[in-house]
RNA sequence: GCGCCUGUAGCUCAGCGGAUAGAGCGUGACGUUGCGGACGUUAAGGUCGGGGGUUCAAUUCCCUCCAGGCGCGCCA
């Protein structure tokens, strides 16, 4: 491709001249009249040789531009190499050689975007790790497309991966929960102490005689296995699957011996007739946290040092937690217990997400279980459909506290832009369709036919398509896929309205073009592929 | 009080060291004897929360103040 023989080529630029190796960034521009790609290369530079080397940035972009240019490749490749602003090297690109580039769409079709970069590497990414004390609800439910598209990415770039999820089936939580059914079964708890919700109803019901002779605690296990179930499913319902789920039950197990590790580590310490993790850091010190509580019990946070060091051991790298905002301070204090187990922290990246705030015209509903009012994520997956419910989670930033106006949504589904998205795939497929072109007509086409502005933007984007998602595998921002996927579409619109595809003035042209619309179809159902979202042929 | 996150167009949010700050929705005006109008074109709308600083270059990095969300040792 083009923008690999431009790299290649700066590279050996900057070795003849003598300059430091560095990472060189091409981009392309936003605005067309600073070429199709980009670099700031001989600004950097010139930073970072300032010391030993007087040459401004002009000099050094000049000197680049000059010996580029006497390469075969750059002939071949541009129709001109500008410097521009305060040292900016601008690339023209001839457009039949960006053109050219579509046969390599067409020829990885589905494996389009897809890279080897994480052969031989493991992944896990843990996500969802609902509490089993009640249905899963809104703020839960962010991390699950969130989790599952950080994986499918993973898994196109070539890692292994695992998708997990952690159950909390034991703990006070557990008995406090089956405490509250029981007493709504036996009527005889205060109403302050119990759970709400209509979901208590439902399990009260379900559970009915079988609660006899039973404590609170077992009553709990009970509920929570029904309603571990329920969240699976609901799960389902948004497109997600787990490879391997963890019950913190079993996690206990190993505590004891977990704990004799970080003992001999000499990060313990018994205080009020409990056992903390302390590691001696001062910048820890408010990180001491209970790891074996006075009754002899384990809390969630050993569980899931347990945990953690199975994940650490098991080999991968990147491990990958999905976790709601309001778990911020547990991060640290198991990246400690990981260091003090002997593990790199770094390996450990938690992606934290804020709450979506669900509010109905301007009221805002607050997510609690234990209050009762929140909103299932059921309820909004059967509101706007699963396709909607992903897309509309994924477009922003997990660190956005984003409104969710269950009245705006409802009522605009159908403005929403996945169907803008959508939209676009059903035309590009219809056009296809129309066309009875079959993919071994794809040969021999002249893709230097395609020349008009509209063409060229189109093409670049789907060019850019393979280096966005390695670069996500790297920072994991997947919410870019949504923005991708809407600009795609808008470009994609554009061109259609300006060049007629099936009745363009010649064969040669009406064959680019296809090739051209082929090419789009790949990379737009790749992209709703990593984002768990249809592709419709037709709507 | 301390910690994490956020403050960008009327609303929901992108952009997060680069050259004229973007999208969708909403509002106004247009467009096809052409492959699906769930489309396109165009207009209005911004002191990028305030103030300092670093840099050739700051919405982007640092400090501080203001506002909001979340969390803060025997819950998970």
């Amino acid at each position: 491709m083009v923008k690999d023989q431009i790299l290649a080529d700066l590279k050996k630029v900057i070795g003849d001249l003598g300059f430091l190796a560095i990472d060189i960034v091409l981009s392309i521009p936003k605005n067309p009249q600073f070429g199709d790609y980009t670099t700031n290369l001989a600004l950097q530079l010139a930073k970072l040789e300032g010391v030993s080397n007087k040459q401004s940035p002009t000099e050094i972009a000049n000197e680049i531009i000059e010996k580029l240019k006497s390469f075969d490749s750059a002939q071949d490749n541009f129709s001109e190499i500008k410097i521009a602003g305060s040292g900016f090297i601008n690339f023209f690109v001839k457009a039949e050689k960006l053109a050219q580039d579509l046969k390599e769409i067409l020829e990885k079709d589905k494996n389009f975007g897809s890279s080897s970069l994480g052969e031989d590497k493991k992944a896990r990414v843990e996500y969802v790790s609902a509490n089993p004390t009640g249905p899963l609800h809104m703020g839960n439910a962010r991390g699950g497309p969130l989790g599952d598209v950080i994986a499918n990415v993973l898994l196109s770039q070539g890692y292994e991966v695992i998708r997990e999820f952690l159950n909390n089936d034991v703990g006070e939580q557990i008995k406090a929960l089956g405490a509250t059914i029981r007493a709504k079964y036996h009527k005889d708890l205060p109403e302050e102490k119990q759970y709400k919700g209509g979901y208590i109803d439902d399990l009260v019901k379900n559970l009915g005689a079988d609660m006899e002779g039973k404590s609170d605690e077992e009553t709990g296990m009970m509920a929570v296995a029904l309603l571990h179930q329920e969240i699976l499913a609901d799960c389902h319902s948004m497109g997600i699957k787990f490879d391997l789920v963890v019950h913190e039950s079993d996690l206990r197990k190993e505590a004891a011996q977990v704990l004799a590790q970080l003992k001999k580590a000499g990060v313990l310490k018994e205080k009020e007739g409990a056992l903390w993790l302390a590691p001696k850091d001062e910048f820890l010190k408010d990180r001491e946290t209970v790891i074996q509580k006075s009754d002899g019990g384990y809390t969630y946070f050993t569980a899931d040092i347990v945990y953690h060091k199975i994940k650490f051991e098991s080999g991968a790298d990147p491990i990958i937690d999905v976790f709601g905002s309001n778990h911020h301070g547990h991060v640290s204090r198991l990246q400690a217990a990981a260091s003090a187990l002997g593990f790199d922290p770094k390996r450990l990246k938690v992606i934290l997400y804020q709450y979506v705030r669900v509010k109905r015209g301007s009221d805002i509903v607050k997510m609690s279980k234990r209050a009762g009012n929140f909103i299932t994520a059921r309820e909004v997956l059967d509101e706007v459909g699963v396709d909607a419910f992903r897309f509309y989670l994924l477009r922003f930033a997990p660190q956005t506290h984003m409104d969710f106006d269950l009245e705006l949504v409802k009522e605009q589904s159908s403005k929403n832009p996945v169907f803008y998205v959508q939209y676009a795939h059903a035309r590009m497929s219809n056009i296809l369709l129309k066309s009875q072109i079959t993919n071994s007509k794809f040969q021999n086409v002249d893709f230097g036919q395609l020349q008009t502005e509209y063409e060229l933007n189109l093409i670049k984007h789907l060019l850019y398509f393979p280096d966005l998602v390695s670069e996500l595998a790297i920072n994991l921002q997947v919410h870019q896929l949504t923005e991708y996927a809407i600009s795609l579409a808008d470009f994609f619109h554009k061109f259609y309205e300006t060049c007629p595809v099936l009745s363009a003035e010649t064969s040669g042209l009406v064959k680019a073009r296809l090739a051209l619309v082929k090419s789009c179809k790949i990379t737009l159902a790749n992209t709703l592929k990593l984002l768990g979202v249809s592709a419709p042929e037709r709507m």
